[in-house]
DNA sequence: GTTTAAATCAAACATTTGTTTAGTTTTGCG
DNA sequence: CGCAAAACTAAACAAATGTTTGATTTAAAC
């Protein structure tokens, strides 16, 4: 579905706002302000305050989708190569979508049942696979070693991420990086990520047990 | 503090209730059904909704301070061993307090600047002095490398198993365990994030990069 | 220029919300 | 018992909520 401009204003608006107070600590009255439309105009255009919600799903899906598989079948690289390329994309996705991130890792922990929760369950399938084949792809040439749990190992790398860039207020005073400027953060955690990330993969992929 | 049995019902019903439906998901009045209690009792006992929260990131805060202490003291032991316990400590306390594992994941999302933050943050600077001093002490006897990024090995634990736990309906059906029971799934994810970690940690501590 | 549909708006709507009140019952103690 | 403090209750309260209404403006097509 193609949003107009001023669909996309308001679903933009939503998204800072349920990030910061959630979706319940959020009125549509707030909504309306801070995307300077009409109050009315958001069950207009997405029937109701729900829907907006499943529509910024949508919407932040959409732009998902293709990255992951050009990695995978980008030729002439090791598949240790190409799992680099995956963490860093990754790191990049939330770390640019933060907002996104906050509203997904807050939602997926509520027993939902209604349509969320299944595009939640896809965009999760999608990256298992993709995983799953790269990783199956180094254990057939030898890179990889077997006997790896490969949805443990998503689950460190979407989870290790999500908990630093979720509660990274948290981690600044933990770290004592209190002095550095929020640009300056920013890239601290998304390389000291990428490194962590991919010295844990290589290790575990490669390590004899 | 120490709380009347009425009162730890009402945190109870309450902790559930959270978890399910989220904090601004459930009403006061939700609250007092479940709690079998009148809908005063809850501003009688702690004064408002966003106290009993309080309350009870209180109460289930002080139910998980002095053990860890222990560990890290036990004599006889390797440091290794010790980051094993701490591991499965870890483990067996979020899978055994699940629904106020949830409620913290959801809150530490937001950016709260009220008293829950300051309680979230004085857990999470007792777990990283802890695992601190393990990781010192077994660089200072050779049992681990030198140039490892605690806060993010830290972050990596939590993560993991924070979202295995809180996103675990998904897991279950990524890994295609639904024949389980929900029981025996439990103890699956127990065991499997347990084997996980410990591997994760043995190589991260003791391999030469 | 007229017409028709889409977009926009202020106001109103019915619920639900967290909290308080004012009164009653229970409890513990001298 | 007598009585004061604590525990409990039903009802009421004002504020905030998501959504709808009905009217008005804008835009596009003929």
């Amino acid at each position: 579905m193609q949003y107009s401009e001023k669909q996309v204003q308001i679903m933009e608006a939503a998204e800072s706002l349920f990030a910061e107070k959630g979706f319940n600590g959020t009125s549509v009255r707030d909504i309306a302000e801070k995307a300077n439309v009409n109050l009315a105009m958001i069950s207009y255009y997405f029937g109701s305050k729900e829907k907006l919600l499943e529509a910024l799903f949508n919407y932040r899906g959409e732009m998902t989708k293709l990255k992951l598989e050009s990695i995978v079948q980008s030729p002439g690289r090791t598949a240790l190569e190409k799992v680099y390329l995956l963490v860093d994309n990754y790191i990049n996705k939330i770390i640019s979508q933060q907002c996104f991130h906050r509203i997904l890792t807050r939602e997926q922990v509520l027993n939902n049942t209604g349509p969320i929760s299944g595009l939640i369950l896809e965009m999760k399938k999608t990256n298992l696979e993709i995983i799953s084949r790269l990783i199956e792809e180094g254990q057939k040439n030898g890179e990889f070693r077997s006997g790896i749990d490969i949805p443990m190992m998503t689950t460190t790398m979407v989870g290790t991420a999500s908990n630093l860039v979720t509660s990274k207020q948290y981690y600044k005073e933990l770290s004592n990086l209190q002095a550095l400027s929020e640009d300056e953060f920013q890239q601290y955690i998304q390389e000291a990520l990428s490194k962590h990330l991919k010295l844990l993969f290589k290790i575990l992929l490669t390590h004899e047990a």
